[in-house]
DNA sequence: GTCTATACAGTGATAGAC
DNA sequence: GTCTATCACTGTATAGAC
């Protein structure tokens, strides 16, 4: 049924993202990803914190492909927009937490320090990229960036915390427009 | 040596404030409280559950006085630098992570609901109220109010993540302006 | 009030049959 | 590859001595 690692990542990803790390246990990452352990750890030998570390790895990879490097390559009229819709998108208008925003919140940051340093400055490093190219001074588009990237994490906090997603909508649609002026 | 609940309390937030509140075990909690498993649940017969929420409700005790109390009360010109003070400090200066929104992002914050978005409405609605006082329009003001409590949370995200406090002061340079222009 | 001892379910992880 | 059985251990929680 399953062939490969990758075909269990998303849901794999999704306990993580519901339970945090110490939260998903192997028993209920067995329920969702209809595996049994001997199957997870065939896949995973290196077990919970190699599962986590792949999970990381495709979040990564994800981003890159569809924000990182349009927001490097593209043009920035049209590259920032799209990243404030496939964020919207990928994030289910903020139902859906940020993993790695998640994971640095708590110990097991420490574990995947790397993982989730590169993830945000790589993010924040492609947006203040994009900016610049779109006629932005470095330090204000650094800025701009770094606002942005921070900007979009405290309105998950915000709309998982409110339960609204109308308030994730709101931040958005203002992270856009502050992207986009001048 | 310990007299009252309320003196654990300090310790028992650090706890769950580090490694979540799954991550909080017994055993870690006995340890940097001093406490063994019987005094905890003298002190808290509903375990662990009633530790985290005697935690969030001096938390939000704590912000009830410091901050949003003098926001809805005192002159804005004034509450608002000193609110950007007293969070940079909670939270030394983005080294230390709000609990409420680390428990916002993952399951048990199904179980604290109330807690948390009261927390959060609290805030934003303080905020709100001392910035139409200052002279803005209604909605101006939540806009900004809301903008402003995420921003917070999303900068205690990134700073956590990067392990960069610099990132935290800009943040809050960047939030204090916007709120005290115009 | 604080401790130790203990119950017992659940944890991550391994071994081995198929 | 996938399963079941099992391991040693830790989890929360309770009981009872002092």
């Amino acid at each position: 049924m399953v062939a490969e690692r990758a075909d269990v990542l998303p849901a794999l990803a999704e306990v993580f993202r519901e339970h945090g790390y110490e939260g998903a246990s192997l028993a209920l990452i067995g329920q969702r990803t209809g595996l049994g352990k001997g199957s997870l750890y065939h896949f995973f030998p290196g077990g919970k914190e190699e599962m986590a570390a792949a999970v990381l790895a495709e979040i990564d990879a994800w981003f890159e492909q569809h924000i990182f490097r349009p927001l490097r390559e593209e043009d920035p009229r049209r590259a920032v927009p799209e990243m404030i819709r496939a964020v919207h998108g990928y994030f289910r208008s903020g139902q859906r937490v940020c993993l790695v925003g998640a994971f640095a919140l708590v110990d097991v940051r420490d574990r995947f320090a790397d993982a989730i340093r590169s993830y945000f400055a790589a993010w924040t490093d492609a947006l203040a990229q994009g900016l610049e190219r779109g006629g932005l001074a470095e330090v204000e588009a650094r800025d701009r960036a770094e606002e942005a990237v921070a900007a979009i994490q405290g309105a998950l906090v915000l709309a998982r915390a409110l339960d609204d997603p109308g308030s994730f909508h709101r931040a958005m649609a203002r992270i856009e427009a502050r992207l986009m002026s001048g």
